[in-house]
RNA sequence: CGGGGAGUAGCGCAGCUUGGUUAGCGCGCAUGCUUUGGGAGCAUGAGGCCGCGGGUUCGAAUCCCGCCUCCCCGACCA
């Protein structure tokens, strides 16, 4: 492959766009590889198209390696596959519709579970005919509420997603498994940093889906990871370690206080620390009961929901919805208090939930023993050293309070820290909510149908692109890994004398041999803005023929480490060659 | 959906407060000469529905009213 300058369909930019942000989206604004065409919605130019096409071909190799096969659906997708799942609602504004002449929707593919599933409905019926993975890599489509971040997050975007088929659970797990082990080669082989995480709350159940995260500063999801550990996790997915239970014998005995004008924590901490009760009280010695409403689906009334964590901590929402999914959580209303009049607002106490019937749930370091300062159920009244396990009794655990850094790693090693990525991947166990949408089954050898398993897997190649950026580039530009860049060596001829014609030379010379080169044949413009284009197009390697060319001499340069080496003319190809390959 | 900002040449911007000749600057583009190791110089050019519609005025990029679009933060989504 060579690309000649001179004529390639680029104009980098000088300045960066008005509407860009991020450094991804700056850096392939300004180094022509992408240009914006309709909000979240971008053209991939010449080189922008070769680098989308390195991610492809890495993910396309390593899913034919886990026996992945290949194929295409169409991004338009008549309207009954997604009736069949309820999805064509369910979807609400998130998709593009269309409508045709005669008056059928359609919609524009988010993803293609319904599609996968009732194709190989149609074409596969036994036992022997599974397991079988499928795959495709093509636009999705989405319609974002606010596409944002350039490439990172638009409304139409390259994806691989692949479905696996199984015939039962331990098939599903393996090719899982298959999936997991796939996403970690594709990420190792295109240089990204990432870190694995479970997607779900432990209550849902481990492994069943995890997500890739791509570790920069201005990634939109958040997750931690601990300091002594290779332990990364969502926020939601943070299990509290649970400390020893406590003996209750020997703790005082809880009393109650007058404590006027203490609605919050801090009032309440500040109170106690001037009454003289013996000791320094903080927040973390008080116990917060926050009240909230949850809704089954289905249901129509609200249950009240008591939930104690350290006073020094908040409720965290994301944590909490996820740990009561699938019902709907609100906080009280002024109506629920006047309904509920042993609701003491500012006093609540755990007590006066589990007196009256309303489940109370306790933070995990509420254990047996502890000793809390907490409200007494009446208007300015707080109760000091109540003892779970003696004067209260949760009905359960919920481990829902905020996570903060330096919380203790739930593996027992270094303490957390919160961090932020891009999800370049998820694998995901479906189970068999499509195939029995469909009735997906397979005739096994008893000779009765046996529902199929399935599982869904992606990857957001052309976010894949912007990630790389984002994590590998300077100042100066872009730094592309090798396997995605979008050629091995650009070739730099500048001088006044035959360095052009040199350097058009020794680049066919590589082409010969395989390597991809971009080579700088453009007359007339300075050394200055060749170099300068050279290294925010970000090509691992530049080769210099210009003011040593008539001792022979030419430089070649290394775009990540910056180093400069002297070659010699004669050997300059063989040199070249050996360094792209790695030699 | 809530908050903030912006629409003027391919890109980045000034001009608007205080209406007044032919709407300006930088980059890029074209032509010529010079220059050639770190975003060159000089000269000459091409390129504009000043977001759209209405109004005020002798006169509107500029003032008024309405609308549209885009960007950023948040919510939502993943």
């Amino acid at each position: 492959m060579l690309l000649r300058m001179s004529t390639l369909f680029l104009r980098t930019l000088r300045e960066d766009p008005a509407d860009a942000e991020v450094p991804s989206h700056k850096l392939l604004a300004r180094g022509g590889y992408v240009r914006r065409t309709a909000p979240g919605v971008y053209s991939w130019l010449p080189l922008g198209k070769l680098v989308l096409e390195n991610v492809t071909s890495v993910v396309r190799e390593e899913m034919n390696r886990i026996g992945g096969q290949e194929l295409l659906l169409p991004a338009l997708l008549p309207r009954e596959y997604f009736e069949t799942t309820g999805r064509w609602t369910e979807y609400g504004d998130s998709v593009f519709r269309v409508v045709d002449r005669k008056g059928a929707d359609y919609l524009l593919g988010p993803t293609h579970e319904e599609l996968f599933t009732h194709l190989v409905k149609g074409e596969f019926s036994s036992y022997k005919d599974f397991p079988v993975v499928l795959y495709q890599i093509q636009e999705k489509f989405r319609d974002e509420a606010r596409p944002r971040a350039g490439i990172l997050r638009g409304r139409e975007f390259h994806m691989k997603d692949s479905y696996s088929f199984d015939l039962d659970d331990e098939g599903l797990q393996h090719s899982y498994d298959l999936h997991r082990d796939a996403y970690v080669r594709i990420f190792d082989r295109l240089g990204l940093r990432y870190v694995i995480v479970s997607a779900m709350s432990g209550a849902m159940g481990g492994s069943a889906s995890e997500e890739f995260l791509a570790e920069t500063s201005t990634g939109e999801d958040t997750f931690v990871r601990s300091t002594g550990s290779g332990y990364a996790a969502n926020v939601e997915a943070v299990r509290v370690p649970v400390p020893p239970a406590l003996p209750t014998e020997g703790a005082p005995e809880a009393r109650v206080h007058h404590t006027p004008d203490t609605p919050t924590i801090e009032t309440l901490v500040d109170f106690f620390n001037g009454a003289g009760i013996g000791r320094t009280v903080t927040a973390a010695d008080t116990l917060k009961n926050v009240l909230v409403k949850i809704r089954q689906p289905g249901d129509s009334e609200w249950e009240i929901l008591g939930i104690g964590v350290p006073g020094d901590r908040d409720v965290d929402m994301k944590r909490l919805e996820a740990a009561l999914e699938p019902a709907e959580v609100a906080m009280l209303e002024e109506a629920d208090f006047e309904a509920n009049p042993f609701l003491v607002k500012g006093y609540v106490g755990p007590n006066a939930l589990i007196h009256n019937k309303l489940r109370y749930l306790a933070d995990p370091r509420v254990v047996e023993g502890t000793r809390w300062i907490t409200g007494a159920d009446q208007a300015d009244h707080h109760v000091v050293d109540l003892v779970c396990g003696r004067d209260f009794a949760p009905d359960g655990v919920i481990d829902v309070a905020e996570v903060r850094d330096g919380d203790p790693s739930p593996d027992g090693q270094g303490t957390l820290y919160t961090a932020r990525g891009i999800e370049i991947g998820h694998v995901f166990q479906l189970g068999r909510k499509y195939a029995d949408a469909y009735e997906l089954d397979a005739l096994g050898p008893d000779g009765k149908p046996k529902r199929i398993t399935m599982g869904s897997y992606g990857i957001g190649v052309s976010r894949v692109v912007a990630a790389i950026v984002e994590q590998s580039h300077d100042d100066k530009g872009i730094v592309w890994p090798r396997e995605v860049a979008p050629a091995d060596v650009h070739v730099v001829g500048t001088g006044k004398g035959e360095q052009i014609e040199v350097a058009v030379r020794i680049a066919e010379e590589l082409t010969a041999r395989g390597v991809r080169v971009l080579v700088d044949d453009r007359k007339g413009v300075s050394p200055g803005v060749k170099f300068t284009d050279a290294e925010l197009l970000g090509i691992p390697t530049s080769l210099i023929v210009g003011k040593g060319l008539d001792q022979g001499v030419l430089e070649l340069r290394d775009r990540a480490s910056g180093e400069r080496e002297e070659i010699a003319l004669d050997t300059a190809v063989e040199k070249v060659a050996g360094v792209v390959a790695g030699e």
